[in-house]
RNA sequence: GGCGACAUGGCCGAGCGGUUAGGCAGAGGUCUGCAAAACCUCGUAGUCCGGUUCAACUCCGGAUGUCGCCUCCA
């Protein structure tokens, strides 16, 4: 059963042949880190991290890059602001981003290459432009003549004579053709620059991803990753200007994938609209692992519509996820009965068994996880309904499909990026300490004293720890 | 004006031409001293209008609506 991705290119949903047997090469436009990072950048961060990790757990080795671009308008009219130094701007939101993206789990990249540190390669790149006629430079500017590259347009499927109509013109005096885009941009006093055979300057923003995903994955990549405001016209641009200066015959990425947008009431969430919620924001109020899981719990190329409401959703299900694993993993710490009941599991054993099949046709079929983690769901489903039944015997064959149940739910997970293995063990007092409350408890119970059995619970609940009286005594877990 | 996406039960959100998505919330029940957690039962959805078909939420056409790109933007 083969994989098959949409690719924005074709419009379609295709088989993916990789470029090598076994192995991706995947280049996903990163941020400009000049501010905190809002839900829309974490979306396809986390949206391609599941891919990563899912072709990973195909036995792909997947080499992956993800950029930062960390020299243009913003960071220098941000800097400017700030009265800062433009690379201490950069470097305090690098390591902002990584921060974040470690909280949501978002595995690190293989390479993430910075505009600054490839301005050789980016040179070359506009020279080989250069030499073959598709530029020309004015005012210091060097700039892409669209009009020489024939295929314009292909990905965001645009005639570019049909929109002149209504089009909002960029103002720009100096372009031949209002489609034409910079490569090289001449500094202005003051701006920070590099030598180069046009004078001092730094480069475009589109041919930083053009070079460094030609210098680091080579032509014919496999996936080409970002967000959907990106399709036109960066990545436009980045097929022009690599496919221009490679010739006939050479493909620059052969599959777009393209995330949905985060939206708050239906709209974009964009810096420019001033809609937009930090990811740093959110996380002070919900768990990381909750803000994950609602990125998780929609299609990857869906709009995701953000709210609290969303976000109390998720963290419901993602509890009961969590609380899931939970359980089986007490009932399978306890005691087995002897008794052979294996009826009692079948149900169990065969959602087990059925699991990873059904897990893989989902994520097989452009990494639906919705229903990936429909088959979680069903899992920890059956587990419960099993652990419920009064007639509950654990057999044998019972702990077993438990444990295997156990297993399966935390892998598939893990494969999504949602850790759902218990918190590690405490340190040895607390265990004996809640041991000694949950006995106290219990007197006080027996003594039918229940303002003080309440009291033991609320005053733990306001610690966050929660007592649960279950057939099998009390059981305590933290919030 | 050009191009495109989407429209599913109170909310979120999938698949599928005829057979249960899943989650959240709600109601009733089981368990409990009370809770919590868990289980059981319950709503029986598919914007509208046509068409194809023995059969459409699922395919085709149209309408309406929402959103997006066409400008930096994930």
């Amino acid at each position: 059963m083969a994989i098959h991705v949409y690719n924005t290119l074709t419009r379609l949903k295709e088989p993916l042949v990789t470029r090598e047997d076994k192995k991706v090469a995947m280049y996903v436009c990163g941020v400009t880190p000049y501010d905190y990072p809002h839900l829309g950048n974490a979306r396809p961060a986390v949206a391609f991290d599941i891919i990563r990790r899912y072709l990973e757990y195909r036995d792909y080795t997947v080499l992956y890059v993800t950029n930062f671009t960390d020299i243009d308008d913003k960071i220098i009219k941000r800097a400017h602001e700030q009265n800062a130094d433009w690379r201490e701007l950069t470097e305090r939101f690098i390591g902002i981003y990584f921060e974040e993206m470690d909280a949501l789990n978002v595995k690190r990249a293989s390479v993430y290459p910075r505009a600054t540190d490839n301005i050789a390669e980016i040179i070359s790149l506009v020279e080989a432009l250069e030499e073959k006629g598709y530029t020309y430079t004015a005012q210091g500017d060097v700039y892409f003549e669209v009009g020489k590259f024939d295929r314009y347009g292909e990905l965001s499927n645009r005639n570019l004579e049909e929109q002149e109509a209504g089009a909002r013109v960029e103002v720009n005096e100096i372009k031949r053709d209002p489609r034409d885009f910079a490569l090289w941009k001449a500094a202005k006093p003051g701006e920070p620059s590099w030598v180069s055979p046009w004078g001092p300057g730094r480069p475009g923003w589109h041919i930083e991803c053009s070079a460094m995903a030609l210098k680091f994955l080579g032509a014919g990549f496999d996936i080409h990753g970002g967000g959907p405001d990106l399709i036109f016209p960066h990545h436009e641009n980045e097929i022009a200007q690599s496919e221009a200066a490679m010739g006939p015959g050479h493909m620059f990425a052969r599959y777009w994938l393209h995330n949905g947008f985060v939206t708050i009431n239906k709209e974009k969430m964009s810096k420019s609209l001033g809609n937009f919620f930090t990811v740093h924001d959110i996380m002070a109020r919900y768990p990381a692992p909750v803000v994950r899981y609602l990125l998780t719990a929609g299609h990857y190329r869906s709009p995701l519509d953000f709210s609290d409401q969303a976000l109390d959703q998720a963290q419901a299900a993602f509890e009961r996820l969590q609380l899931g694993v939970l359980n089986i993993a007490r009932v399978i710490a306890g005691p087995e009965r002897v008794i052979d009941r294996p009826e009692q599991s079948a149900a169990l054993r065969k959602a087990v068994d059925g699991a990873e099949t059904d897990f893989q046709i989902a994520m097989d079929d452009d990494f639906n996880t919705p229903q990936a983690t429909a088959v979680l769901f069903t899992l920890v489903g059956e587990a419960n309904k099993l652990m419920g039944d009064p007639a509950f015997i654990p057999d044998a064959a019972a702990l077993t499909a438990l444990s295997d149940a156990r297993a399966k739910i935390v892998a598939l997970a893990d494969i999504l990026g949602l850790d759902l293995t218990p918190p590690a063990a405490e340190d040895t007092l607390v265990p004996g300490l809640m041991t000694l409350l949950i006995d106290l408890r219990k007197q006080a119970r027996a003594e039918k004293n229940f303002a003080l059995a309440d009291a033991v619970r609320t005053r733990l609940l306001e610690l966050n720890v929660v007592l649960e009286d279950t057939p099998q005594g009390t059981v305590w877990r933290r919030k």
